[in-house]
DNA sequence: CGAACAGTTCGGCCTATGCCGAACTGTTTT
DNA sequence: AAAACAGTTCGGCATAGGCCGAACTGTTCG
């Protein structure tokens, strides 16, 4: 008996430190060239385009020809769900800190989008401050957005009507933390929110995500999440009560 | 900037035929000797114990060793899930049936064990029975076992208490069926329950699971899941409602 | 004690596959 | 029209890594 010539097949693609690291890169879920894949894998745009017919015709990418360009994208949240499942297993099975950690690396665990929503210290420490606020409940099955929840959301400028068919709030566990982080559709707009608001900003060429200035206070703020040096502060649940919330300010700016 | 290494070792580790055959055999998660993984996977012993001490030091096999054998099993549900994740994205690249199915092929999709539950084809219908019967509520986000499903689970022999800190119920996304069977701790109990009665045994070298016939008169009975030569059969609702339960019949044997 | 067996380690073979540069197509710019 | 650029295809090179058999350790059993 031999297993399923697919499977193998899937992870051999991934398993290759170049196309891992183009996939990693798209794991943003922006759509990127050809010839700017190659560079963040540090390939020629030959072996670049080789392997990325590869990963279209197994259909963990897609590709849409634009005037002279090539735009990859990944094909679908569930080569995305498969990707982080394995980041997972890969960051559990790190014997602790062998490969000394890259300056990219300690962005990329503070804030990241893991496909279309927030990871990282920073998407951990959100999501705590929601559910300590009891904006939103989380378990090991699934979230729930409490009526609290909706109205703070709603107030903060997310809106999550209607609810469309995919999956709404849902725990995602996030590598580098170990711990969960919010993700479907509610994950997504909170992302889509932050971006809009000038909070965080993409930086070129990979995941990682920046913090604005403005994106510090208002996560202090409205989170009370407080951020020191690029490292998230664990903030104690009394502080958290203490202040008002000031979604005014951010609303009529 | 490059992508983190230990995802491309794992991916790597799986993408390879003879070590995912052997994981493969091993999602069902009984633990088995090095002989015998050799012999699933079609490679001399001498082989296989190269591929099995790689995936033990990756994490992704535990090994114990007794009397003369080594006995090695999934280290973690981490990366069992890693493993059903990667199947689905496999099932979706699948171009339509380029490789012939093989008898195998058609077992598994039938019914197989999935790390501990049940699914294939059984695996869904048992799991649509259950949400048609008004027992469990199953979502995209998680799954709920109503409090009549309390009663009939537990008439069935199926005890969920006291309930542990694992995941207690959620969907799993079939990769042979693309509809969701039922995972977490229910649906481990299930099927333990299922082997308790004798209504399927399990196949050896493989994760695919045979219905006795006195299985197939039982599901048929409790769960109205009529199977016709190895294939399972739709019931529509009115038939569904139409028949009344025999549970005495089963307790009571 | 010696034979049988599970498991591992080692050395050598061989194939699969990643990589590049060169040459080509097609698009945009000057 | 020529130059610049994105992307692809092709040929050839080099290496990683899978595979086996042989030899070894340790356990079980006659």
């Amino acid at each position: 008996m031999v297993a399923a010539a697919n499977l193998v097949e899937v992870a051999a693609l991934v398993g290759d430190t170049a196309r891992a690291t183009m996939l990693n890169a798209l794991m943003g879920g922006q759509s990127l060239t050809a010839t700017e894949l190659a560079y963040c894998a540090n390939i020629s745009r030959s072996t670049a385009s080789g392997h990325l017919s590869k990963l279209v015709a197994a259909g963990l990418l897609t590709v849409t020809h634009k005037r002279r360009f090539s735009y990859y994208r990944i094909a679908s949240p569930l080569v995305a769900a498969m990707l982080e499942s394995s980041k997972v297993v890969a960051a559990i099975d790190m014997p602790p800190r062998r490969h000394p950690r890259s300056i990219n690396d300690d962005a990329l665990r503070f804030a990241r989008s893991c496909y279309d929503h927030l990871a990282g210290q920073l998407g951990v420490a959100v999501t705590d401050a929601l559910v300590a606020m009891g904006h939103i409940i989380l378990t090991d099955e699934g979230g729930e957005v409490t009526p609290s929840g909706e109205r703070f959301l709603s107030a903060f400028g997310v809106d999550l009507k209607p609810r469309t068919r995919r999956i709404f709030c849902q725990p995602c566990l996030d590598w580098s933390e170990r711990r969960y982080h919010i993700k479907g559709l509610v994950g997504a707009r909170i992302l889509d929110r932050l971006f809009e608001l000038g909070w965080l900003k993409s930086v070129p060429g990979g995941r990682a995500l920046q913090l604005t200035p403005s994106g510090r206070r208002g996560l202090f703020e409205i989170f009370q999440v407080e951020i020191e040096r690029g490292a998230v502060q664990p903030v104690d649940d009394a502080t958290r009560g203490g202040r008002q919330l000031k979604l005014s300010d951010l609303l009529n700016p």
